[in-house]
RNA sequence: GCGGGUGGUCGGAUGAUCGCGGGGGGGGUAACCCUUCGAGGAAAGUCCGGACUCCAUGAAAAGCACGGUGCUGGUUAACGGCCAGCGGGGGUAACCCUAGGGAUAGCGCCACAGAGAACAGACCGCCUGCUAUAUGCAGGUAAGGGUGAAACGGUGAGGUAAGAGCUCACCGCGGAUGUGGCAACACAGACGGCACGGCAAGCCCCACCGGGAGCAAUGCCAAAUAGGGGCUUCGUGUGGGCAACCACAGGGACGCUUGAACCCGAGAAGCCCGGGUUGGCAGCUAGAGGCCAGUUGGUAACAGCUGGUCCAGAUGAAUGAUCAUCUCGGGGUCUUCGGGCCCUAGACAGAAUCCGGCUUACAGGCCACCCGCGCAA
RNA sequence: GGUCCGUUCGUCUAUCGGUUAGGACGUCAGGUUUUCAACCUGAAAAGACGGGUUCGACUCCCGUACGGACUG
């Protein structure tokens, strides 16, 4: 929102070269973003969604753990894992303008092998963008 | 050595790289850099008690209703917690459990069985008398039988027509009074002569405690929404009519246009109700504070003093990922019984205003004291 | 986060501390029918869990688990 009148004056290429990851916290954002496009695979399950041109850019992420995960060390452990993948690979392979919702699930998310989880949110990310 | 009891304690460590939340500093002041802090014994359940904030009440307080607590004494800011003691129950013992005031203030209940279930009463019996020598009638009796969770003292002896606390001894029960103890209570006990069943975690009575709501409390800022509804007062396009109302003009009439029927009646002030928003800031983390050491009083809980040390503040919600080494346990395997090799950090669980307790969950380890049995001396 | 409520056959529900825990729908078996449906007869099936009070607990008390509602 502030970037626009930043790069009208200075414009520092570096912020499109690698944008920052914005978190969600809007219900509304998680709701359209459920209603678009989803992808599951054995560790997590993927919501996406491309904004409309008239939205700001960047790229915003979401992370969903509901009480069928388990307790609540079960749900922050899960998000934690989402986070960190997040931050791997959506940096690098996420799409400008696009709103991500990683949801967890029970038992797999908090235990599966950081690799195979990182394979998935890769795998899901193909599928979603073609 | 084996088995058990009580109390306490730990809940992996170190390092590297990348990353997250808060505070402070620098900076071209939303980037970025430096620095520092960053989950638990239960953070949990929300079962109690407070602090704090708002509301209510004339300041405090009292009373009614409702709810809670319930042996005694102490402790505390407070408590249903804790400590010490008493009574009752369990265990060979160490020790453990215990809502444990009042049943003569009143009401209620005690199913089934049984003759009888609460001002006692008499089915089978036993005994006496009468009669027609009976399976009849009248009276006495409560020893014995049977039922039940519970049957109006128990055993023995005397006594009697048969019996009975009718009498006696012992036991049980009640108990004036005395002694010890702050008290709960304990011990002794003249005397009574058996009278007084149980349930109050049934209603209730007594004593004591509690005003209500909760940080999503509460205060402030910004934005947004209907130009919303009701009542009161003032007032209400043009014409007619005292007025209700009628005609004309105006607005609406649900995707759009038209508007015959249909609906609305400007505006201002006050009060009440309703509606919209779900952003930010404060509250918000140092307090009856925790821990350690020493010391004073106290059996102890605890209280006082001195010194040191520690202290998360998020809000779609911060502690993670990858890896290495080391140990604690566990598993597998080999064994010359010394040990070697391989795998594996592995329980319950995540702060949400804060504090004191209780309860519940918990892989496994460690420490101290005590009890029983066995062995040795 | 806070406040409050509930748990009984597979499902919906009833109950004065004394029952073999009642009813409806569903299920199963038999009858009826050429068969199915409907109908008739019968059967199986429950007190969330753990303690306590009581002679006796689904009921009263305490704790735990699970489920639900409200709250800006």
């Amino acid at each position: 929102m502030e970037s626009e009148p930043a790069d009208q004056m200075d414009g520092p290429p570096a912020v499109f070269a690698c944008p920052k990851l914005e978190t969600l916290t809007k219900r509304a954002d998680f709701v359209r973003a459920s209603n678009a496009r989803r992808q599951g695979t054995p560790g997590i399950h993927l919501q996406a969604r491309k904004r409309a041109e008239t939205e700001p850019s960047g790229i915003r992420v979401g992370y969903t753990c509901s009480k069928k995960v388990g307790n609540a060390v079960a749900r922050n452990r899960a998000k934690r894992r989402l986070r960190e993948i997040a931050r791997l690979v959506l940096s690098t392979e996420g799409r400008d303008g696009w709103d991500y919702v990683l949801v967890g699930r029970k038992d797999v998310t908090a235990n599966l092998s950081f690799t195979n989880l990182e394979q998935d949110l890769r795998r899901a990310l193909k599928k979603v963008h073609a």
